[in-house]
DNA sequence: GATGAATGAGTCTTCATTCAT
DNA sequence: CATGAATGAAGACTCATTCAT
């Protein structure tokens, strides 16, 4: 099977043991991001990957680092996707709108990694902190942020005396609670926030939102 | 206390039995919220109580059930709350500000409350349909909301296409996230959203955003 | 509801505790015989009746002795049923065949019975051991057997070398047979040994045999 | 022995496995017998084990399956034993008599299974019905039976009307109850109906029986 | 006599983890 | 590197029984 799938190396064993980790992380991800930390299960993990449960084990190290690992790999897609964000040639307000709706947009394709951050906040964010990658990870978004708030004020355009991290907490706090509560909220209010047929009707209700907010007439403060 | 509550009575076990009950939810509310549902230890619960393990399943049943009973008590406190409002009397603008205060403070006075929501969420919120009480809890908060949005949109101040319920789930956003999500926000991006001392920055930027969003000139859609 | 059903009496309480007890036993009766000893719970029988669990340890004592005395009536029915036997006045072999066909009714109609007995050997019949009342219950049946089974030794009709005892073991062992192994017998042979239409089947096949046995043609031993 | 039964393997454990299965199974056969279903205790089956109550968790998934796996072994030594069954060379009275005499010999040298089978009809035989082995285990007892049954038939000497599954259930009656009731019966009659001494006696009693049945003169019906 | 509340001691079961090869 | 077998510790849950009134 080897030698169909990949072209013979001097180290094949390398690329299997690099494919066989990946696997556990994606089985893994489903998991945690199913049952929560405590709910998941390694056996449930293992037996869902072609390895057996003692590989985790040879891998990871147990399932605290297992999940910290889940973990920094689901930080790692994010960043990617946002070190590929294309906004600044816009003008402020029009790329502020395009920031918020590719975080929207990212929140509704990634539910796993929703739950997996609440998961993680459930647990008081202990495997951020004992990871040496996700505590100097930075972040893309930050910085385009900050400087098209930068541009948008300068120009008159932005009044509001928040900075890059406030406006990312902003944007977030409304695509983040849509996804993660979702089912909470459809229980008790009878409304679905990510019923396909809305999906526009709360994207541009973001956007309204943050635009009116950077914007608002503030003359009379 | 015990004196003013209740009269003499020949029979004083029942109130122990109210009083049994509330001191195990209050301790599993503690615990679930620590440690979210598969992490609590029933053991646990009943170690910081003055009954034993066996009396939590007299009362409830069983861990799933208690669960339940605690996010009822939960959202009971909640709805007490929210029929305490009075905001009515005010201009829509200063009303809607105030109600988005008050469920400001109120996400940041009951952060146990926030875990369990976000663990609810983690469990697809399986324990609120099972729940005949919360099932049909409605939302005084959301009626008030409703009432301020026809007067605010009648007088014309307000031009944005929400309902009270679309308004509701933007202000619960910043407010729940910012409680919810503190520790990975707080762990990333080097920022508490809890800070005492940012408190009213953040309270000013949620009245300021829902008012903007709300008053923003449409004029030109 | 009392001053409806019975009469008023002067202690209508022995009563009602006679009543109680009947239904206790009853419902005992029914989940000891489907559920065996152990499998049997004291709160589903208690929740069954329209007393509290308490009362059963009132009357009874507890499990054992609950149990005790549902073996108790059991026999007791049976004894009863034996006494009225009306046999004695048929020639021999046509009372051996109503004998065994009464034996046969008998296990038919009372299922539980049989379980209750399969239950007790499981437990070595301890019960009966403490019991005083089982200990001396007697047979009406046996005596009636022996006094059957001489009058047809006497006559000649009867060859077989059995006692009272071995020949009621002998009827008793297809009897109950059919009744309490009917469900692996089915299982494992794709028979209904208690099907309604192979009733008369059997019935006959039980007359025949013991019939055939004890009047054999033993001349060549 | 070891050294007998299995050749040298560079994995003994494979065997320890093996073994290890069949001395849980032992023990387990032994307090279900003693104690029924739910009288059995998984400790205590454990404790008489050289393993732990986990490793019964490992190899048969819990209590149920524990069971069913002891009462498929229990039935597997018997169609074991009905295979070596040696009768058909004898006319076919002396193969029935030879057939009920091994029949005889059988239940009285498992007592244990009988217990097992009483215990499984108490439980409606759910662990057979469970069990695809048992569901599909043939008996080799019958089809003898049944061969013989149509050998004397077809000489004349059998006149009765009954097939294979029926003479099966009046063999098997007589030596079941023997056993199966013993401490019942015991206790009642005053009869030990197992007694060393009363051996040869019921065991003529039984082959007198059958063949007084299968050969009675039916010319009168 | 009668009863709702309470409970100590177990009962089955599962979990993450490691050992021997 | 890889793996099937094994496991100590703890998990949720249940039971017959008794107490206080």
């Amino acid at each position: 099977m080897t030698s169909v799938d990949e072209p013979a190396r001097p180290n094949g064993r390398i690329r299997d043991a690099a494919r066989t980790r990946a696997e556990i992380l994606d089985v893994a991800t489903q998991e945690f991001a199913r049952a929560g930390y405590d709910g998941a299960r390694v056996d449930e993990i293992a037996a869902r990957t072609r390895t057996t449960k003692r590989m985790i084990y040879y891998y990871f190290g147990g399932k605290e680092q297992l999940f910290t690992a889940v973990l920094e790999r689901a930080y790692g897609v994010i960043r990617q996707a946002e070190q590929e964000l294309d906004v600044e040639h816009l003008d402020p307000v029009a790329a502020i709108r395009r920031l918020a709706e590719v975080t929207f947009d990212h929140h509704e394709q990634h539910p796993d990694f929703i739950r997996l951050v609440s998961i993680e906040n459930i647990h008081g964010a202990e495997h951020i902190a004992a990871s040496e990658e996700l505590g100097t990870i930075g972040s893309p978004a930050l910085e385009v942020t900050g400087r098209i708030l930068a541009a948008g004020r300068k120009s008159g355009l932005f009044t509001a005396d928040v900075d890059a991290v406030d406006l990312h907490a902003l944007i977030s706090s409304f695509c983040f609670f849509r996804v993660a509560n979702r089912h909470t909220f459809g229980a008790l209010f009878g409304r679905d926030l990510v019923a396909a047929d809305q999906r526009e009707h709360y994207r541009r209700m973001l956007g309204d939102m943050v635009i009116a907010y950077l914007t608002a007439d503030r003359t009379e403060d």
